[in-house]
DNA sequence: GCATAATTGGACCGAAACAGTACTGTTTCC
DNA sequence: GGAAACAGTACTGTTTCGGTCCAATTATGC
């Protein structure tokens, strides 16, 4: 469904809320104020941490809090430390595709994902927490898109 | 892992492999000449038969054909087709999110959700098949990724 | 210095979606 | 009438995802 986890969405949001904090803040208080479920929330912050989004203090009085100012973490940050890279297809640079060899268009994807990955890089969580959308996105525009209501059937 | 299916691929794939012709092709014609399994290439031809971006011959020497020009299928149009809506999140404007009072970022997803279509829609079946991304692409620049403008506030 | 409590860290398990396969039915050409 | 090819449906195995539980670590308080 290119539809990315729920973990990432709660990620985005648990951060989001995490940088309008200046101090530590523990997983259970960051659940009572998002509303996620305090294991979920706790174990997207885990993830987070390892993947160096936040940082995290270990022990009593712990908690976590933002490596890096709000403006300068990508929605593509946060999915690629969730969901792992943002690659759409198999066939990669890596290379494990079956058809590599017949299916004519080579490496083709690697375009597509570029193309994904700047889209998600354009929005930073800053753009999220208040929708002061800049015109950075206005070079994006969609082209006539065929294919809408079954031609043939 | 933001990644689209593998059904998907094959479709780009079988696609592609059918703008070549101009004939009716047949599904193990289409198998054959792409590597992909058979059944699976049937399967996808099928599904995109119903979504009227083939056409379908049915009986003895039927097959499937192209119904439009392979520059006018874009990316997204074959992605909606296998793999349903492009909506990124569960929170779109549906809105069956838990978390929706309480998370702060109201509907703010649909703004991510509108980039990424807008990418996919600009990369059609024919820019997969010889390289020749036209300018098109030119509105997408990667943004030095972390820290970028800031231009929100 | 030691016991205690709070909090993160990592591992485990069940559930749901996905990919692939197989079968049966309908349509068309020879 | 027979054969070829698509159409639709159903089933099964696999993988990934979402959620939960227990162990390691550190500050606090006595
Ligand atoms: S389908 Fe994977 S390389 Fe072409
Ligand atoms: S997380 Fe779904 S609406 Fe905010």
């Amino acid at each position: 469904m290119l539809k990315l986890s729920k973990l990432t969405d709660y990620a985005v949001v648990a951060l989001v809320r995490l940088g309008q904090k200046e101090e530590v803040t523990t997983s259970p208080v960051l659940s009572r104020s998002t509303g996620i479920p305090e294991p979920t929330v706790a174990k997207v912050l885990k993830i987070l941490a390892t993947q160096g989004i936040v940082t995290s203090q270990r022990g009593a009085r712990g908690g976590y809090r933002l490596a890096h100012p709000l403006e300068e973490i990508s929605i593509a940050t946060v999915i690629q430390a969730i969901d792992g890279p943002i690659s759409l297809t198999t066939c990669v640079d890596g290379g494990d595709c079956d058809a590599r060899s017949t299916c004519g268009l080579g490496g083709q994807w690697d375009m597509v994902n570029a193309a994904i990955r700047n889209a998600l890089s354009a929005i930073t969580l800053a753009d999220m927490k208040n929708h002061t959308v800049t015109d950075r996105l206005g070079g994006l525009r969609t082209p006539s898109m065929p294919g809408g209501p079954a031609a043939t059937a």
